[in-house]
DNA sequence: TCAGAATCATCAAAGGTTTGATCATTTGGG
DNA sequence: CCCAAATGATCAAACCTTTGATGATTCTGA
C-alpha cells in the first residue's frame, strides 16, 4: 500500500467505508471488495446499535450489554444450565463465569448447582433481576423501534432474510464457532 | 412473563432468536416483535463474523480485533491524527488511548506530536505494522470472501444497501452516538 | 488582551473477553 | 468394575472498553 493519494480530510465513521474500499480495489487487485465492503457495513451497523442501546438504555439502569444478554435470556427461556446460557447469549462459559460474578452480586442472578450434574450451575433470575429486566426490555424495545423505522416493513424482513442466510453460510465458509 | 411454557431442551444460538420474538410477542403483547428480530438477527451475524475473524485470522497472528481495525485504518488512509483514528476505527479517544499503548509496545505503531497543535497526536504505522497489515489482511479478506459467498452477488448488494439505510436512519432515531 | 470555554489526550476504576490451565465430576470402553 | 477421556465451571494473565476526571493547549468573545 503505497500513498500516493491523500485521504479526505473529513474521513468519518460512515465514509470509511466507501473510502477504504474503493482504495483497496485500487491497489490490491486481488481484493474481494464486495465482501469487504459487506463486512466493513455490517459491523458499522451493529456498532452504532449496539452503542446506542447500551449508552442509552442499559448503562443508565446499571447493567452493561453483555450483563443484559444473559438477564434477557433467563427471563425469557426461564431458570437453566450455565453452559446453556452461554450458548445463546453468544459468549463462552468462561466469560459467563466471570460475568455471573457481578450480576450475582448484584442480586440479579442465583447461582444453584444442578442436581442430576454435581459439575453443572443452575441459573435463575432473582426478583431484583425481574425488576431489572421489565423496566429495561420495554426502554430497549422502544429504541429497537426507533432503528428499524429506518427500513420499510419488507426491507426489515429482507434484512432479516439476508443476515439468517449469511449465517447459514457459516458452516460452508467453515467458520470458528465460540466453543 | 410467566413461565408456562418450558423452552425447548435444544436451544441454541441459532434458535434462540425465534424462540425470544415468538415468546416476547405472545407475552408482552406490546412488544414490536419485527424490530426485536431485525436487533437480535443483526447482533448474532456480526458476532459470529467477528468472532471468526478475530480466533481464525487475527489473534494467531498477535492481534486483536481492535488492534486490527486501527492498523488497517492507518494503513489504508495513512499517517494521521489520534482523533481520526478513533473516530474511522469506531471507538473512543480514551479507548483508542489504551490501546496505543500495546500497539506502540509491539512495535507496530508510532506516536509522535503534531507540528500544528501541541495537543494531538500523530499516529503513524512502522515497518513492523506494515508487515503485520499486508500478512492479516489478505487472510482477513479471504475470509470474508468464505462468508460472503453465502449470499448471491444481488444479495450482497441489497444488504448493504439496506444496513446503509438503516444507519442513516440513526439521525431520525435520535441514536446516541459515541463521543 | 486575556480570562473562560472548548478541545485533545490520558488516567483511574470497574467490568467484560480471550486463551490456556486446573479441578471436580461424569461417562464410556475394555 | 474401573481407569482414561470428556465435560462443566473456574482461575489467571493480558487486554480492551466505559464513564468521568484531570492537565495541557488552543480558541473566542468581550
Amino acid at each position: 500500500m503505497t500513498h500516493n493519494t491523500a485521504p479526505p480530510s473529513d474521513l468519518t465513521f460512515w465514509s470509511f467505508v466507501d473510502y477504504a474500499v474503493r482504495k483497496a480495489e485500487r491497489e490490491l487487485p486481488s481484493v474481494d471488495a464486495e465482501a469487504m465492503r459487506m463486512v466493513l457495513t455490517l459491523n458499522r451497523a451493529t456498532s452504532m446499535v449496539v452503542y446506542d442501546l447500551e449508552s442509552s438504555v442499559h448503562r443508565p439502569r446499571g447493567l452493561t450489554w453483555p450483563g443484559f444478554r444473559v438477564i434477557f435470556a433467563l427471563w425469557l427461556a426461564g431458570p437453566m444450565e450455565a453452559k446453556t446460557t452461554a450458548e445463546i447469549s453468544g459468549m463462552s462459559r468462561a466469560a459467563l463465569s466471570a460475568l455471573l460474578n457481578t450480576l450475582e452480586r448484584d442480586g440479579l442472578i442465583v447461582r444453584e448447582r444442578a442436581e442430576h450434574d454435581r459439575r453443572a450451575l443452575q441459573l435463575s433470575l432473582t426478583e431484583a433481576g425481574y425488576g431489572a429486566i421489565l423496566g429495561g426490555f420495554r426502554a430497549h424495545n422502544r429504541r429497537e423501534s426507533a432503528w428499524a423505522e429506518a427500513l420499510e416493513p419488507d426491507e426489515r424482513r429482507e434484512l432479516v432474510r439476508l443476515l439468517n442466510k449469511l449465517m447459514a453460510g457459516s458452516t460452508t465458509a467453515r467458520a470458528k464457532f465460540r466453543s
